[in-house]
DNA sequence: GTCTATAGCTGGATAGAC
DNA sequence: GTCTATCCAGCTATAGAC
């Protein structure tokens, strides 16, 4: 029969039939399903290539073993995550605006990927050390933020006393401190829920309260209402 | 020679003459360095017993196994945070002393026990739960704690429209993120020190800004400078 | 490129002699 | 209580046939 030479309907094609790069993503993929599962730490190679139906030496062909894998999976998720950050950052006209969109952007990409988070953000491996081109872009990220936060200084005078990059990091352990409770305590609720995960908007009033007091002490106040 | 005979003086004495609970905290003590080293997850057995001089197997004497020992760990690093904790705050007067003491205590707590902070506060070790008692240790600090700002809330009033628990997880938030930062960024930096070890001064200038506002805002100030 | 087979290692845990 | 000897499981990684 003739009709065997017809290329298979995509939906039909086994997952050997694919390229090599939609190997690797599935790969990864299934990487990132198995850390969610037994913890980032515990990634496992059998598992993996079971998951995607091959066996565990196959995976070889498109990584070179383990540390590669966590390598890949580091720079896929700094990469989401710096995309996802400077969108949402990108068209921000006040630092309170910038300041809520950071944080929230920050606790959903948790929640939206728990394992590529913790990766990233908590440094769970032992003797994993992350590759210098995704070390790059979380420096990038780290210096655009001061600088957006400097801006925002110069028009807005004194903060506290504080340099731009004390209230830049400042506002990134805020950050941080509520998502790492929120995914410790409640990883199962949303955004905007929970003990900690609904304090974002607390966390915003800490820092206009400590603004509106900043600037009407430092120097009078030219709205006054 | 009858001197033979004689009790040999305490500093030599071997380990394997020593009593129960001397060689379980011996074996603790193991343990952490191991942690220390190695990283939470990766506590190793047969590291721990080759430390203090005996084969793996006589561990099994003093400790069911692996999930038993990170629990005592567990159980002793929130005895010894809890104490610690209790005894700085037992005596504050004011918010501000109690909110200063506490994220000192925290990060202090963090950089002398980074092992037993890492257990207690990060849970890196996939499949470890730690025991009821140990959280209900956890759990009547998180109520003082509770307590404790409500008592300063009654006395002076709103804050931002906050209940004493959100301003109490504020709190926690911060504190936590502080020194997650700070042990993650630059462990060797004593507290007060480096780029987030210094922060805890701006943290509760954010606080204290925070509630000179809210205090002046919501009902008249009746010691103004 | 994928497989089978297997090497090689690590590490937790047990049996039983002393 | 401590040891030696050993088991067993799990996992990474490689060799070599197909």
């Amino acid at each position: 029969m003739p009709s065997t030479t017809l290329p298979k309907p995509l939906a039909h094609r086994t997952r050997r039939e694919r390229n090599r790069a939609e190997m690797r993503t599935a790969i990864l993929d299934a990487a990132r399903a198995v850390m969610r599962e037994n913890g980032v730490a515990a990634l496992n190679l059998n598992q993996v290539a079971a998951i995607i139906g091959i066996k565990t030496p196959s995976l070889y062909e498109y990584f070179d073993g383990k540390l590669a894998l966590y390598d890949a999976l580091f720079r896929f998720g700094f990469e989401l995550f710096a995309e996802r950050m400077n969108r949402v950052l990108e068209n921000t006209q006040t630092w309170q605006e910038s300041l809520r969109n950071a944080m929230e952007t920050y606790m959903q990409f948790a929640l939206d990927y728990p394992e590529l988070y913790q990766l990233c953000f908590e440094r769970p491996v032992p003797g994993f050390v992350p590759s210098e081109e995704s070390m790059r872009v979380s420096l990038a990220l780290l210096e655009s933020s001061t600088a957006r936060v400097e801006q925002f200084m110069r028009e807005s005078g004194g903060w506290l006393g504080l340099t731009p990059a004390q209230v830049n990091d400042l506002g990134i352990a805020m950050m941080h401190g509520l998502t790492a409770q929120h995914l410790a305590n409640e990883p199962h609720l949303p955004m905007g829920k929970g003990r900690y995960g609904s304090l974002i908007p607390a966390a915003l009033a800490l820092f206009q309260a400590a603004w509106n007091n900043s600037n009407q002490t430092s120097r009078p106040r030219l709205h006054g209402h």
